[in-house]
RNA sequence: GGCGAUGUAGCUCAGCUGGUUAGAGCGCACGGCUCAUAUCCGUGGUGUCCGGGGUUCAAGUCCCUGCAUCGCCA
């Protein structure tokens, strides 16, 4: 068997975040797992670099969009191989490649009748120099530029997807597993019990000239997904690579829950058109909240998987997002948890297994692992467990449940730490005569983690190295382990050399009690020599406690009254994003006196809904005794955004 | 507005096709051990299983309804 995994092509208009490792992470573990089952796996990612945006970007930064696309591209490739993800192709939409095989698609789908030039109208802002839905309008006006936008409609071309509704929903059908989790089949399901319309391919080139031209008219380019979406194939080959023909069969796609429709509908209905099968499956999974909020930009909790990766290390940050989050739905992140994960299953648990089995071998048994004798119950059992691990790991593997095919794996690490306590090698130690018994002890120990180690290798790569090496098993035979060969129970030969190493896994000092919303930028890590004590001035912060209030310098740009409140304003501020804040002045200042105002702002405060608005902030103000209420103000106006300290 | 999901211990969640005193991990309290990374093991308590109604011999589990949160669509 062989499988071609993919993760979807990363936008380069912004850095990689926790989610974009996340799916990575997710799609490097599966690889892995198929690997150490033996088969043979082909792994892509990459980045997606057309489109306006991106054009924008450079123009705002003074440069040519390939070399701002050129930019963050590097950033992502250079993200992964820190966290052992060693992708076998990172495809760019920028590549030669890539362009002739969308070209070629295009021409191909054209030819066949599947595109046509229609028409499509809308409403139009020239400020922002695009489309703009009824949901982000502000009054009937672009929220950025104040203006009402135009209706107008232009020539465009248009993928017939409509021909393919039917088939489609008869293919979902006949395959329950090819959109898994279920919730997400049955919303694509839900999705096409109405009528499809027809997908818009192409902008015109007098509005966006950075993408593909479109091979039958020169005046467009291709928008979004079909040069997207086809990635999958440009890289491996299609249509006649060797790649393509032996890994085409075997798809299976990574996303996250926000490109769900893309992927359960657009692709299979354009592999369709291409006379192609769609792929075996798509996994869809949910997102991370950070300390409960949603993770953006604009508040400012933006998690780097590099800050976290030297902060906790490569294993605890694959191990943490396998572990808690469970595959589809949300979760949520925080340094308390991960911290938490780090100091109970990792240190206190398998490391400290690890190390005080290691430890007894070396003092019990002159630092080989000895042969067992007879056995009784209780290793008949650990036995039993460690066996049964690997099974159950494996399908929860296969059905991309990593957490719990994490969980099998400490249910035997909670048995073993028992196994110890009820066998009591250092009894059995002091008397002679019950040599046999001990020896049996620590080779069901030595065993018991010798497969411990050999499941968690997908999943924690680094540490599995360090765990086989100390067991003897190291360079060549460890890259040759797999399942297949080495998952049964008994293959520890007694009599091999162990050898002690490092604690896999250090204890982190608790932090103490934090509010939500810290700033996740922020280093985890105080000095230890600090040593002072917080909370112990009753009323004072420490400076580290004001650095995580981000206060800015905000720009209303525009205000009005919320319906049915006296005193709630709706602002529409700029520091130096634009964003909602909502602000009980009402009774003090009218909108129109607030405009153009420089106020200090709350920024990463967590969001809240205030009749029915939500609020991304909080203005500073001061009310006085007779009820009079101040605004902070600055004495003279500074660049929007501006930090204040 | 339409469709759907979710609501279970302080926290995060598991509870399949309805069936014995509702579970796990973390946290907390107490006890034990000393091989080990102040780790490990044992014991313990708390739950109007969101509210209300219904079906059934029996409902956290099915049906209706209300509330809350979230998602998709418009």
């Amino acid at each position: 068997m062989s499988l071609y995994i993919t993760t979807p092509i990363y936008y380069v208009n912004a850095q990689p975040h926790l989610g974009h490792a996340y799916t990575t992470i997710v799609a490097d573990t599966y690889s892995r797992f198929r690997r150490l089952c033996k088969e043979d796996v082909r792994f892509q990612t990459g980045t997606d670099e057309h489109g306006d945006k991106i054009a924008e970007a450079a123009r705002a930064a003074g440069i040519a969009p390939q070399e701002y696309a050129d930019r963050i591209s590097l950033l992502f490739q250079e993200a992964w191989p820190p966290f052992n993800i060693k992708p076998d192709t990172f495809i760019r939409t920028t590549d030669e490649h890539h362009i002739r095989t969308v070209q070629d698609i295009l021409q191909k789908v054209y030819d066949q009748g599947d595109i046509y030039l229609g028409s499509y109208s809308g409403l139009y802002c020239r400020g922002c120099e695009r489309f703009l839905t009824e949901k982000e309008l502000v009054d009937g006006k672009c929220p950025d530029h104040q203006t009402a936008p135009q209706p107008i409609s232009e020539s465009n071309y248009f993928f017939r997807m409509s021909r393919y509704q039917d088939w489609l929903i008869d293919h979902i059908h006949k395959n329950p597993e090819f959109i898994t989790p279920e919730r997400y089949r049955n919303e694509v399901l839900s999705f096409l019990s109405e009528p499809l319309e027809d997908l818009c391919i192409s902008r015109p080139k007098s509005r966006l000239d950075w993408g593909i031209s479109l091979p039958f008219d020169a005046d467009f380019v291709t928008y979004v997904w079909f040069d997207a979406l086809i990635n999958y194939l440009s890289g491996i080959g299609y249509p006649d690579g060797e790649e393509f023909a032996q890994y085409w069969a075997v798809a299976e796609h990574i996303i996250a829950k926000d490109i769900l429709k893309p992927h359960a509908i657009y692709w299979p209905t354009m592999l369709k058109a291409l006379g192609l099968a769609p792929y075996q499956r798509l996994h869809v999974h949910g997102y991370w909240n950070i300390n409960e909020a949603k993770m953006s930009k604009s508040i400012g909790n933006v998690v780097r998987p590099e800050t976290l990766r030297q902060d906790f290390g490569v294993d605890t940050v694959r191990y943490f997002l396998l572990r808690e989050m469970s595959f589809g739905l949300d979760a949520s992140f925080s340094d308390e948890s991960i911290v938490a994960r780090q100091n109970s299953d990792l240190a206190n648990d398998l490391g400290n297994l690890f190390s005080r089995s290691l430890t007894m071998i070396n003092k019990f048994a002159g630092g080989t692992v000895p042969s067992p004798a007879d056995l009784e119950p209780q290793d008949k059992e650990l036995a039993g467990a460690a066996s049964h691990m690997v099974t159950a790991y494996t399908s929860h593997m296969q059905n991309f449940a990593f957490n719990r095919a994490l969980q099998e794996v400490w249910s035997v690490i909670s048995l073993a730490n028992r196994y110890i306590v009820t066998s009591e090698p250092w009894v059995l130690a002091k008397e002679p005569s019950k040599t046999p018994r001990l020896n049996t002890v620590l080779y069901h120990l030595a065993e018991t983690l010798r497969l411990i180690g050999l499941v968690l290798e997908p999943a924690m790569p680094e540490t599995c190295i360090k765990m086989a090496t100390a067991l003897g098993i190291s360079g060549d035979a460890h890259d040759k382990q797999n399942l297949v060969d080495h998952g049964c129970w008994g293959l520890t030969r007694p009599g091999v050399s162990i050898k002690l190493g490092a604690s896999l896994f250090p204890r982190l000092d608790k932090k103490s009690k934090q509010p939500p919303q810290p700033s996740p930028t922020k280093k985890k890590q105080e000095s230890p020599k600090g040593g002072i004590k917080e909370g112990s001035d009753a009323g004072l912060v420490s400076f580290d406690d004001f650095k995580r209030f981000d206060l800015r310098v905000a720009e209303i740009k525009a205000a009005e009254k919320i319906n049915k409140s006296d005193r709630l304003l709706k602002l529409t501020v700029m520091a130096p994003d634009t964003r909602t804040v909502v602000a009980g002045i009402a009774e003090f200042y009218t909108p129109e006196e607030l405009v153009g105002r420089q106020v200090i702002m709350v920024a990463n405060l967590k969001p809240t809904k205030l009749m029915g608005v939500t609020s991304h902030g909080m203005i500073l103000a001061s009310k006085d005794e007779g009820g009079g209420l101040a605004l902070s103000a600055l004495t003279h106006g500074v660049p929007p955004g501006s930090k204040v300290s």
